[in-house]
DNA sequence: GTGGTCTAGACCACA
DNA sequence: GTGGTCTAGACCACC
């Protein structure tokens, strides 16, 4: 049942990870409970420090709360949810063109490539693949 | 004279990705002889043995070679040094569709994304921003 | 309880080379802990830097995984161990038959001089010989 | 007219085998008269101080004489020559039973290793292979 | 506890 | 001069 992780990230970054892009595809809805910190240490074949370290990571982010002797929910407020989605998206575009352009494309062949690869292989893409 | 390194990432790296970006671009030619290990390491405000291991790291990649008492030199394979532009781009690409998907965007979704960064800010950016 | 090593070779990798042994004489098996970097160290009489570098070489190799806070283990992708154990075999009778041949030796002459010394000497040959 | 050399040995000892190799098979003679360190540099493309270290280290052996003003020669002294290929045939096929054994092979396996590469690729052999 | 990075300073072989 | 190795000692993030 344990699950693999890649060395390059910390355990606990990707777990975060994993829990914000459900949140954030809306498969885990405001209001809605996680798991507790065992039973997700357990699924994912970690010690439970490293899932509570993961919590408390997205707290601060504001993305969960904890209800002491409740557990763990996704927040309400949705505006907060769709402010982060925003920020990531940029987060993630800003850092691929500065790659890109590291590399001395022009923003044409940024384009390009990126369409390229859509048109060729992304039809296949999920999140399953190694 | 001496620079900043983000602190997320090793030292070793960052100078190499410099490095990698300049030979990439063309701005460090095949058989360009690099600038000694003290020599960098006094431009970058670092310990020789930093820079040392940025050299070992990109003979290992196959992008630099060191002739014994001479010095470092960029690879004369250029193969070589294409095959590395090819793949770093690749993987830039696939990491950002993964990324953006994982976000629960289309893949016109992206692609809009992508050129109104382009559109909106991508014109002010050049090689000099921090 | 400090080792020797010989001058000829960097330590790290004399250190390297007993660890593959024992892991493709199955002395070690895949999943199998090995000591961590301090500890090491300290039985080989080394600084733990240099086991360390060790460790990444071994890493680098695919014989090794290292997991985060818990220490270094045997790969347990067995094929890559017995990809490596065939390399290093096919890389020693290829470097042996070459030096051979540079001598002037004929294939019939390389054939003997083997068979003369595995019967002469070879009966006595152990692995706890210095 | 440049050669290539291999990173992991010292040039100087590279230029020595080469040497070495040609008096054990008789391409050159006791007796016989070697390239002045001049003129050997310009061949190789090395540093003459670098074909200088090789002859002191040749002549450290007793394979070659200098002969002040005239130039630098083979041995006459046959038994010596005779000494240094019979050391370093039991050097390499040592070596290789060390190395092979350190893979948990047993002297049967060494000898069928040797017989199948004999056998499959011994044949087309020749010291111009990259 | 673990491995990973970095500095300071030293010594060495090589060209 | 060059790169390569090693030690001593420190700090860090991670689990």
């Amino acid at each position: 049942m344990s699950e693999e992780f890649q060395a390059s990230k910390p355990i606990y970054i990707q777990i975060a990870d994993r829990l914000i892009n459900r949140i954030v595809r809306r498969e885990l809805l405001p209001g809605d409970k996680l798991p507790s910190v065992r039973e997700l240490a357990l699924q994912s074949g970690v010690n439970p420090n490293t899932v509570q370290r993961t919590y408390s990571e997205m707290e601060r982010m504001g993305i969960v709360e904890t209800r002491r002797g409740q557990g763990t929910f996704v927040t309400e407020k949705d505006d907060i949810l769709m402010g982060i989605k925003v920020r990531m998206k940029n987060d993630i575009i800003d850092a691929f063109v500065k790659n890109m352009m590291d590399l001395g494309l022009t923003k044409g062949e940024i384009i390009d490539g990126l369409n390229n690869f859509l048109v060729e292989d992304g039809g296949e893409r999920n999140e399953n693949r190694p």
